[in-house]
Formats: C-alpha cells, sequence, structure tokens
DNA sequence: GTAGGGTTAG
C-alpha cells in the first residue's frame, strides 16, 4: 500500500568513484566527487504520496512488483508516437512529485484516495465518496482528490469527483477552484476536450470566469500542442475583461514552446508582457528558452544572461533546458562546459541533465563519450530511470554490443522498470539492423506476451528492417497486422514505405504514394522527399510496372495471392494506397530477384524531378545538406550540362551558397568561389561525418562527370584534410572506403602524385603498395582508371577488395617521362587565372 | 505555468 512504500531515497550507495577512461568526463567528475550526491537530499524531503505507481526507478531493491496501471485508452492519446505524449506517459509512470507547497488538504482526502484504488469504477468510486461525504472539507480536499487521481490515470473517477464535488459546492469561488483544478488535470491527461467541456460549462454555470480557468485551459491547449487554441483562449480572456497574469502569459508561451512556435511569434507575447506590467520570472524564461529547440543556441544563451541580469536566479530547469538546445544543434564541447558551469553555480545535474547530454553525445555519434558520461553518472550517485536505461540500451545495440543491451534489460528488471515500447522499439531495430531476425521475432512475441502495445513506431521499425533485409512476406504481414491494430500511418511510416518502393526501382509508385499520403494529411519531411530524389536515375532495369499481372508462387501460400488478386474488394476496406503498398509487397515477396524500374527515359525523369522540388516549396519544406547532396547526385546523371544546370538552378532557390560554390566549380570560376567553397565545406565538417562525406562526395562526383577533374580533385583534398572519410593515406596504402567513385579517382591521382614527389625526392617506397577499395562498382572504376593511366596495380589474390602493387615497380613507372602528364588532372572549363593557377610548378606535391 | 528517450533519406 502507499503509505508502506518506503520514500524514493532508499537507493542503494552510490557506486564507488572510479577513474573514468574519457577526458571529457574528467572535469565534471572532480567537482561531483567535492559535493556529496545529491539526488538522496532531493528525495527525502519529498512526502510520499499514496501511489501504487512504480517510483522513479531509484531504487536497486524494488518493493513494487505489481504491474503498471493500464491507463485507459480512451483517456490517452491513441498512441505515443507524438513527443507530447511520449513526455506525458513518462511522467505518468513515473509519478514525478509535484511541489507539494498546496497541500492544505485534510488527512481525511488521504483516506478517501487510499481506499479509490479499490473501486473497479467510477461508480463504485462514487459510493466511497458519498461514504466520507461529511468529513471532507471542502475544495481543497476535492482538490487534492482530482490532482492525484490525475496522477494515477484515473480519468472517470476524476471526473465523477468533480461532478460529485461541484454539486455540492455552493460558493461560486469554490466551485470556480474546483472547475480550473478539473482543467488543468484533464489537461495533463491529454484530454483537451475534456478540459473545454469543463470550462464551456462552468462558464456557462456563472463560476468559470477566471483567469485561473482561462490559465488552466491555455495550458490544456499547449500540452497537446494545440498553440494556436492556446492563444484564441489567451486573447478571448483579455476581450472577457480580464487581465492575464503571471500564470497565463507563461502558459501561452509554453504552449508555444511546445508546439514549435517560431521565437519572433513567442516574443511579441513576452513583450506584451511587459507592456501589460507583468514581471517575467524564471518559469517565463525557462519556457522562452524552450522555444529555442529548433537551433537558436545563441539567443538561448542570450536568455539566460539576461535572466542573470534581471536577477533571476537559474535553476535545474533552466539549465537543462539551455543543454537541450544546445545539444540538439550538436555542440556537445559547449554541453559540456554549460554542466560543469551549472554544478560551479550549486545547480547539481540530475538524470534529465545526464540523458540530454547522453542524448546529444548519441546523436552526434559519439557513443563512446556517450558511455562516459553514464560512468559519471554512477559515480554522481544518480540512477538511471527508465529514459536512461532506453538511452543506454540503444547505444548498446548501435555498438553491436547485443550482450551489453540485454545486460541492461536484465538490470531494468531488478531495478523494477518495466520494458516499455520504447524498450521494445529500440530492440527490435538494433537486432533487425544487423538482420538478426530470430530474435527480433522473440522480441515481438515477447512484447505481445507482456501485452506492451506496439505502436505506429514498432511497425515502422519492423517494416523498415525486414524491407531492407528482403524479407518482403515478413513485412507485408507487420503491414498488415498494423492496419489491423488500426493506427494511424504517419510519416515515417510512409516514408519507409517510399524507400522500399524507390530501391526497388518503383519511384513512379513511390510518388503516387507521396501524392496520396499528402491526401491523407500526412505532411511529408525533408527525408520523404530526399529519398524521392535519391532514387532517381539510380538503377538502371527494365520497365516494370505496378499493375502488371504477377504470377502467384504457389508456395508463397495463399495470403500473399489473396492480396494479389482481391483487387476490387480490398479496395472498398482500404485505402488505395495501402492496396498498391500491399501489392508491391507481395510481388516483391514472389519475385525479390527482379531489378524492376519504372522510368526509362531521363527526360521524364528530370521533368519529375522538378515536379517534386516545386512540391517542397510549396509546401515549405526546408531542404538540408542531404537534399543538397541528392540534386548534385542527380546532377550526376545528367547527360548534358543544360539538365544539369535546370537541376542546379533548383539548388540555387534552396540555398544560393551551395549552389554557387557547386556551379562556381562547375563553370570553371575556382578562383572567384574557392573562399566560399572552404567555409562552406568548414560548415559541412561541422556535420556528423556520413553527412559530411556524402555531400563531399556528391559534390566531386559531378565535377568529375562534367569533367572538372582538378576541381574535383580539390575538393576531395579539402575533404581528406578534414577527415572525412576517416581513410588510411600513407606512402603504402591509400584507403578509399566510403568514397564514391568520383572522389576516389581524384584521390588516386592525388595520392600517386604525392608518392611521385616522394620519388622524385629520392626516397624508396615500400616493398608493396596497396589501395584498399570498396564496392563493386568503385572498384571497377579503379580498375578503369589505373588500366588506363598504365599503373601497375593489380587485384591482390588474397583480397579481392585491395589492388596492389611492387613498391619498385610502381617507381620505375613513375620516374617514365609520360606519367606525370597523365597524373595531372585538367578542368576542362577553366577561366584563364585558373589555367595560370594550375600550371604553377609549386602545385607539385600537392597540398595535403 | 518549466526539463530528457525510440522509427525514415545520405
Amino acid at each position: 500500500m502507499a503509505s508502506s512504500t518506503p520514500p524514493h531515497c532508499s537507493i542503494t550507495a552510490p557506486s564507488k568513484p572510479h577513474q573514468i577512461s574519457t577526458n571529457s568526463s574528467h572535469k565534471t567528475l572532480q567537482h561531483n566527487q567535492q559535493h556529496p550526491p545529491h539526488l538522496p537530499r532531493r528525495f527525502t524531503s519529498h512526502k510520499v504520496s499514496a501511489s501504487p505507481l512504480p517510483s522513479n526507478s531509484l531504487s536497486k531493491a524494488p518493493t513494487f512488483l505489481s504491474p503498471l496501471p493500464t491507463p485507459k485508452k480512451t483517456h490517452l492519446s491513441p498512441d505515443f508516437s507524438g513527443k507530447k505524449s511520449t513526455r506525458f506517459v513518462s511522467k505518468l509512470h513515473f509519478n514525478r512529485q509535484r511541489s507539494n507547497l498546496s497541500t492544505r488538504h485534510s488527512p481525511v482526502a488521504e483516506d478517501v484516495l487510499a481506499q479509490s484504488a479499490a473501486a473497479i469504477d467510477e461508480v463504485q468510486f462514487q459510493v466511497i465518496l458519498m461514504g466520507f461525504e461529511g468529513r471532507l472539507s471542502g475544495s481543497e480536499d476535492y482538490c487534492f482528490l482530482l490532482r492525484e487521481l490525475g496522477n494515477r490515470g484515473e480519468s472517470s473517477k476524476a471526473v465523477a469527483c468533480y461532478e460529485f464535488a461541484v454539486q455540492r459546492e455552493r460558493k461560486v469561488s469554490e466551485r470556480g477552484k474546483l472547475a480550473s483544478t478539473m482543467i488543468s488535470v484533464m489537461g495533463r491527461l491529454g484530454n483537451v476536450d475534456s478540459a473545454r467541456f469543463v470550462f464551456d460549462n462552468a462558464v456557462n454555470g456563472g463560476y468559470g470566469n477566471t483567469v485561473y480557468t482561462y490559465s488552466a485551459l491555455i495550458s490544456a491547449y499547449g500540452r497537446s500542442g494545440l498553440c494556436k487554441e492556446a492563444i484564441g483562449v489567451f486573447e478571448m480572456m483579455k476581450t472577457q475583461g480580464l487581465r492575464p497574469n503571471l500564470v497565463s502569459y507563461n502558459a501561452v508561451i509554453d504552449s508555444c514552446a511546445k508546439a514549435g512556435v517560431k521565437f519572433e511569434v513567442v516574443n511579441d507575447i513576452y513583450d506584451d508582457m511587459l507592456s501589460n506590467g507583468v514581471d517575467p520570472d524564471r518559469i517565463t524564461f525557462n519556457s522562452m528558452l524552450a522555444v529555442c529547440k529548433g537551433g537558436l543556441w545563441k539567443e538561448a544563451m542570450r536568455l539566460v544572461s539576461e535572466m542573470g541580469i534581471r536577477g533571476i536566479d537559474q535553476d535545474v530547469f533552466t539549465y537543462n533546458t539551455l543543454l537541450d538546445v544546445i545539444c540538439k544543434v550538436g555542440k556537445m564541447d559547449l554541453a559540456f562546459d554549460i554542466m560543469s558551469e551549472m554544478t560551479a553555480k550549486n545547480v547539481m545535474p540530475n538524470v534529465v541533465t545526464y540523458s540530454t547530454v547522453i542524448d546529444g553525445f548519441a546523436k552526434a555519434g559519439r557513443l563512446e563519450d556517450a558511455l562516459g558520461m553514464f560512468e559519471e553518472m554512477k559515480c554522481a550517485g544518480i540512477a538511471l530511470d527508465r529514459v536512461c536505461y532506453n538511452a543506454l540500451l540503444s547505444i548498446f545495440l548501435k555498438l553491436g554490443r547485443f550482450k551489453d543491451a540485454l545486460n541492461v534489460c536484465k538490470e531494468m528488471e531488478s531495478c523494477g522498470i518495466r520494458k516499455d515500447v520504447v524498450t521494445y522499439n529500440a530492440l527490435l531495430g538494433g537486432f533487425g539492423k544487423q538482420g538478426k531476425y530470430d530474435e527480433v521475432r522473440q522480441v515481438f512475441d515477447q512484447m505481445r506476451r507482456v501485452r506492451v502495445l506496439p505502436n505506429v513506431l514498432t511497425y515502422s521499425t519492423l517494416i523498415d528492417v525486414y524491407s531492407k533485409g528482403g524479407l518482403y512476406r515478413e513485412a507485408l504481414e507487420v503491414f498488415k497486422e498494423f492496419k489491423q491494430a488500426g493506427l494511424k500511418a504517419d510519416v515515417v511510416l510512409y516514408s519507409g514505405l517510399i524507400d522500399t518502393l524507390c530501391k526497388n526501382g518503383f519511384v513512379k509508385s513511390a510518388v503516387l504514394l507521396l501524392d496520396e499520403m499528402t491526401k491523407e494529411g500526412i505532411r511529408p519531411n525533408v527525408v520523404t522527399y530526399n529519398t524521392i530524389i535519391d532514387a532517381f536515375g539510380r538503377s538502371a532495369g527494365v520497365d516494370y510496372l505496378v499493375d502488371a499481372i504477377v504470377p502467384v508462387d504457389e508456395k508463397s501460400g495463399g495470403k500473399t495471392s489473396m492480396i494479389l488478386t482481391c483487387d476490387s474488394a480490398a479496395r472498398n476496406l482500404e485505402g488505395s494506397e495501402h492496396n498498391r503498398v500491399m501489392k508491391i509487397f507481395g510481388q516483391l515477396a514472389v519475385d525479390k530477384s527482379r531489378n524492376s524500374k519504372e522510368f526509362n527515359e531521363s527526360s521524364q525523369e528530370l521533368l519529375c524531378i522538378l515536379g517534386l522540388f516545386q512540391k517542397m516549396h510549396e509546401l515549405e519544406i526546408k531542404p538540408n545538406v542531404v537534399t543538397f547532396s541528392a540534386i548534385l547526385n542527380a546532377c550526376s546523371r545528367c547527360n548534358s550540362l543544360e539538365d544539369a544546370s535546370m537541376l542546379l538552378e533548383e539548388l540555387r532557390l534552396f540555398d544560393d551558397r551551395v549552389y554557387g560554390v557547386a556551379h562556381g566549380l562547375l563553370t570553371g570560376s575556382r578562383d572567384t568561389i574557392w573562399i566560399q567553397a572552404l567555409s562552406l565545406f568548414d560548415e559541412v565538417k561541422q556535420l556528423d561525418i556520413s553527412t559530411a562525406s556524402a555531400f563531399y562526395n556528391a559534390l566531386t562526383d559531378v565535377l568529375w562527370h562534367f569533367g572538372q577533374k582538378r576541381g574535383a580533385q580539390l575538393v576531395v583534398l579539402e575533404g581528406k584534410n578534414r577527415n572525412v572519410w576517416e581513410n588510411v593515406w600513407s606512402t603504402s596504402c591509400l584507403d578509399l572506403h566510403l568514397m564514391s567513385s568520383g572522389a576516389a579517382r581524384a584521390m588516386v591521382h592525388a595520392w600517386l602524385l604525392n608518392i611521385r614527389s616522394v620519388v622524385l625526392e629520392g626516397h624508396e617506397l615500400p616493398k608493396l603498395l596497396s589501395k584498399v577499395v570498396g564496392d563493386g562498382a568503385l572498384k571497377r572504376a579503379i580498375e578503369g582508371l589505373l588500366s588506363g593511366i598504365g599503373a601497375p596495380f593489380h587485384l591482390a589474390e588474397t583480397n579481392l577488395g585491395r589492388f596492389i602493387s611492387q613498391g619498385a615497380a610502381v617507381t620505375t613507372w613513375l620516374k617514365k617521362s609520360g606519367t606525370l602528364q597523365v597524373l595531372l588532372l585538367q578542368d576542362v572549363r577553366t577561366q584563364p587565372e585558373n589555367r595560370r593557377l594550375d600550371q604553377r610548378p609549386n602545385l607539385q606535391p600537392l597540398p595535403l
């Protein structure tokens, strides 16, 4: 029972501080060692609420092994895919403590609450209430009950409690209190319609026209991401003659933050607040900080210093929100400094601080640093909670450390933290990406067994891993189950389906599916578009129509064939787009080997791709570097510079600078554009390594394709200097992994020229030289290049991904009179000044 | 009235 639940502080002693391996961990660690672990202090002071829910996972010896009460489906969002609902559910499960300053309720209310747990439904609960009626003292007790029932997700009991209380309350002001509490509770439960209903009734009943009910309703809308509605209520309260107070302003600002409203809009509200004589407080600033999450990290830093100027102290929310902003733009070193600063200011990092920074490291691909933070967290005596365990799990899965991942699951269990849908999705994706399909099946079975409901992310993940593995029959089955579950597809699920179509050559169907998802009200995002742009012209093959009659494989069983043949019946039941998806999956399942392609004319493709860009503009979808890379790659597939120019024009509309660099290099105006190019390269290097290398590959390829080989080489060397391929380059070995064919060829020339200068300086080459090459297409390109220039390399017999040669043979070849000429790359289009530059002898050796 | 997590493109 709740009263016997030990306080949350009954955690095991912090693990012994020990040496942290990463440098980055060190600074904060030293600081933490000077301060006693703060967590027990925080939690001993908490009153233990009478909640049967699992605690914040702080206990290693769980005292509550009872299963989670399942929140009533009707009162929660249909799925937890959205950020807001996930966050909400986390709060609910963790039974996050509210600051209990206003616990003016009587002990009787606690008794009612304790008994309410046994009530099967709201009718039984009402009977309990009636039994206590005379002893419950007014709105304070009822408000307490409402909040606590809300915390437990007991929506219908809260409704019963509210009705019971309002009917018995005579005072208008007390009824108003009940109403604003109820609105707030409904808002917290994500049940914004009920909140509105309560509000309207209260207003009509003559007790709802208060700043409190309006503020509560603003907040309710805000929590559900309904920012426009929140602002509407905010405006309405003004027209009703009510003056918004600090809480009203904070609520409306926060609703904007949650909905991702532009900073300028929120700033106007802030100005309005000041001009109405309402002084902002810490929470105002904390919410303003949250508005900066779209990448406005400098604005966030400015806000924090403005807090200082105004004499408003920063708290752990301030720092956590600031850190989130900083981490989301990938500035992990700055995040680390901020974390040290907060500790120095005696604002101690908590589990949210760590999970924010850990997530930042993980997203930046710095998985080892992320693991270092976990160590540091342990040393600081901060126990992991569900979010943290899930983060740790996903890091191990990304690293392919499956044993460690399973140990995380075991540890979660021993701490009394049940695996949730996030945990399962991580496991499904982790195993699936490694092709461990047996494990995928086991995990999915377990998920069903323990009744963790799959959500749209679960299905997207499964469809994705099965499709990528070529297990189309399994993907189809998952898709059908998804449809049966009645979940609404989202942009990621659609993008995944579109990607599968694209990768199998069904580009036309992919475009149709894109249209249909838009019609369904699902907004495609930049990933959706990048997927399709990237697909154009990738694979050549036979023309293959979706509606073609597909021979049914007898062995495949009836299911697939039924889907393929029951066209009209299916059309009535499903949307036609789903029907098509099923058809294609079925088709892929029975005929995996077919390399299909729905386009056979490049002009048709060009028009289609231009149409896509137009749509992107219309939908105001902001392109990113991946889009730029995809456009450049599409240019590389154009037969003429004129066609490519049409695509480049799109690039210009998206980003003038990237266009300027690409266009300048293509047209031979390297001199005028090179400084801009260098600054662009520096910026690209700030991105994660695979994005950066993809961009360098795309730019080099298009330059190589249109004969700007010297330009391609300079770009590739800039990439090499910035270490975007992380490849080996030494006198004896050149590694070409992850390079595109243009980049690799430009690189080979640069490497051979460099070796030539080594030879000419009188140094001896190693006995054996080698080049490490990647996949088949790249290997063929390099093979062609080497034989074309007469370089004496051949495929190693022991390793077919490697070209080798004797040092002496290469030396002889390099010293030959004609070799330099074939090694030096030229641009077909050069401005006069470039030509002079290229002919300068000091270009050798190359700027490495 | 305030903070953290999972899926898609390259």
